[in-house]
DNA sequence: GCCAACGTTGGC
DNA sequence: GCCAACGTTGGC
């Protein structure tokens, strides 16, 4: 049966609504009025024109819209609904005669016939649906249903139909314009307006006593992104290998991205901004983390294979240099490195090394930031056990081999299937407590050889599973408020069910058991 | 919110 | 004018 028309929208807002016209207040193009709220003169959320004498009785209105911005969006979701419900009768989705059977909605539908008949096959869902987000759906941008093919988009998409472009832009005529409007008046009467016609006194002061470096720095209205003495800023020549650097016409890029060199950002800068956050958000460290893990893996890959090139022997050694290192330094850092693995290997063979751990323990702090620090050294005798330990815990241990750990933790020798993190410090109130991820990532600790049990709170305050370093880094933090139950030492007074962690001296079990004499300790 | 893409700025 | 790269836009 043929669909009837879809209704137009002049058709919809034809009548006007009469409960609305008694409400219209008196509307004026005004310019934005001074903060008074005593003068209810309230902008428009949809026209973004002001009014005047707007009554909002005992309401609390956060939105506002004159009459004709509320009829033509009630009109708007009547339309929308209709296309919900029975559809425009002329897209391509509403010409399917079936449903496909594969789409979520049939899936369900296959499993329960019952399934409500409101819902429609995904494929069958009518086009000129809006989704959040896409515009507003009334302007006339909106209601454009094809690109124009003149815009400046619908050329260049004509002109690269052999490489398709990567993003998939709109056809300008097609971008919606209350989107837009909504955007420059909120840039115009909006802080952003306010911050830049505000200045610092510096910048206002017209004497000429202040030093031209203050003077440049502020009235720049870009910011100077370099501390100019950081490691990074020091860095003088791009890397050539970040995706930045290949980005770039010199090292044959496309100058898409125009960024720069990552290993020449200023370090100062990227703390500046993010250092209050560093250790709450998981989101910039996972960004931190996954930029050093691709540039890591590539030069990891490519460190290997040079390696083997080089010295055509299956036992080459495996170096890495972090990624502020850059390629130039190689040599001199592998000769410390071999240095390294020729004093330290016998004693701990097969055991990626951190610069720290070669240092002496007062030498830790006074190691600085810009002190090179080797990432990984291992041979490839632990190189096949890393890429024998679970794919999962493998790109663990990168990950955890990629971030600070809380002081004087460690990955311990890869030996069996779990990873496992010890804490070195005897100074350590949990000193030699070690953490086993185990493959699936589950976990558990043992302290002193004995296992944490079970039932400890600590499990309870943390996810079964370590999913993530950020957790690994908490549950340590965690752990570290805890001290060895005073029966773990002394198995006569241990409770069978010692929680092994304790806050206090013994732990609630261990309290219940009494002590035995002196002898028998 | 993220990030690719790109307009634009500012140093040279 | 060229070029590096900052800051913003807009699709996802």
């Amino acid at each position: 049966m043929p669909l009837p028309p879809p209704p137009t929208l002049s058709q919809l807002l034809s009548p006007p609504s009469l409960l609305l016209e008694s409400l219209q207040p008196e509307a004026e193009s005004l310019p934005p009025p001074p903060l008074d709220t005593d003068t209810m003169v309230v902008c428009c959320e949809g026209c973004r024109v002001w009014f005047s004498g707007v009554i909002f009785g005992r309401q609390k209105v956060t939105r506002w819209y004159c009459s004709n911005c509320r009829a033509e969006r009630r009109a708007f979701a009547k339309q929308q609904r209709y296309y919900k419900t029975v559809g425009c009768g002329v897209c391509a989705a509403c010409q399917i005669p079936e449903d496909c059977g594969f789409c979520t909605i049939c899936m369900i539908r296959a499993r329960n016939p019952q399934f409500g008949s409101m819902w429609k096959c995904l494929k069958r869902r009518c086009l000129r649906i809006l989704k959040k987000g896409q515009g507003c759906g009334i302007c006339q941008a909106c209601r454009n249903t094809e690109d124009c093919g003149t815009c400046w988009i619908c050329v260049r998409r004509r002109m690269n139909t052999a490489k398709k472009m990567k993003r998939q832009w709109k056809c300008v005529k097609r971008r919606c314009l209350r989107k837009k409007k909504i955007q420059t008046e909120k840039k115009i009467f909006g802080l952003k307006k306010l911050t830049v016609k505000w200045k610092r006194p510096l910048e206002r002061d017209t004497s000429g006593t202040v030093p031209l470096v203050q003077r440049k720095h502020f009235s720049s209205r870009r910011r100077n992104r370099k501390c100019g003495e950081c490691e990074a800023c020091l860095q003088k020549v791009d890397c050539g290998r970040c995706d930045f650097c290949h980005d770039k016409p010199k090292f044959g890029g496309r100058n898409l991205k125009r960024q720069k060199c990552r290993w020449r950002q200023c370090l100062r800068y990227a703390m500046e901004k993010n250092f209050p956050l560093v250790s709450q958000s998981s989101s910039y460290m996972k960004r931190i983390r996954e930029e050093r893990e691709a540039l890591k893996k590539l030069e990891q890959r490519e460190a290997l294979v040079e390696q083997r090139d080089a010295d055509g022997s299956s036992s080459a050694l495996c170096f890495l240099v972090p990624p502020s290192t850059p390629v130039k330094q190689e040599v001199a850092h592998s000769n410390i490195t071999l240095g390294l693995e020729t004093t330290l290997a016998p004693k701990v063979p097969h055991f990626p090394l951190k610069m720290e751990e070669c240092l002496a323990e007062g030498e830790v702090a006074e190691a600085d930031e810009s002190t090179p620090v080797i990432m990984e050294i291992f041979s490839l005798g632990s190189y096949q056990q890393v890429s024998q330990l679970d794919g999962v815990l493998r790109e663990f241990l990168t990950e955890l081999n990629e971030i600070p750990l809380p002081a004087h933790w460690e990955v311990l020798p890869l030996e069996g299937p779990d990873l496992r993190l010890i804490q070195r410090s005897a100074l350590s109130t949990v000193a030699d407590a070690v953490i086993h991820i185990e493959p699936g990532l589950h976990f558990h600790i043992l302290l002193h050889g004995l296992i944490v049990p079970a039932t400890h709170e600590l499990y309870a305050n943390h996810p079964s599973r370590l999913t993530t370093v950020d957790e690994v880094v908490e549950l340590i933090c965690d752990l570290e408020a805890y001290r060895p139950c005073a029966g773990v030492p002394k198995a006569a007074c241990r409770a069978a069910n010692c929680a092994v962690l304790a806050y206090g001296d013994r732990c609630s079990q261990c309290c219940l058991t009494p002590w035995p004499s002196g002898d028998d300790l």
